[in-house]
DNA sequence: CCGGTGACGCGCG
DNA sequence: GCGCGCGCCACCG
């Protein structure tokens, strides 16, 4: 690793509450490393076995609000499986709606 | 050093 | 709404 980036972007999925989604744009803005979203997928994917369990991977989709796709097919069910579980709708297109399930993450000095 | 590769995002047509 | 191209950037031969 260069830096802490992964612990960053770690500690800021941890915030996402149960029940809501954020998108990998999303996470990076929050992390303070705007226009990096492929490095919280990177992120995610270099997660460890140990600390998987305290970190809720699972409510980060990207900004269509679907599921990506990765090398090891199967674990998107998996991911959609926990999302449904807690909450997070899909349509009948596999999307999720960001209006209704978006994270709002409460700032003050967040513009617009 | 170089080039290929992504759990991505956005602007365009 | 959809596909495509390009920008971004850490990693890994």
């Amino acid at each position: 690793m260069g830096d802490g980036s992964y612990q960053r972007i770690w500690s800021v999925v941890r915030r996402i509450p149960r029940g809501r989604v954020a998108t990998y744009g999303q996470v990076a803005r929050v992390a303070g490393l705007p226009r990096q979203a492929r490095m919280v997928g990177y992120a995610l994917h270099a997660l460890p076995e140990q600390v998987a369990g305290s970190v809720p991977w699972q409510r980060v989709i990207n900004a269509q609000g679907r599921i990506s796709a990765r090398a090891f097919p199967g674990s998107e069910a998996v991911q959609r499986r926990l999302l449904e579980r807690e909450g997070v709708a899909f349509d009948r297109r596999d999307r999720v709606d960001l209006d209704r399930f978006g994270w709002r993450v409460r700032t003050r000095s967040r513009r617009a």
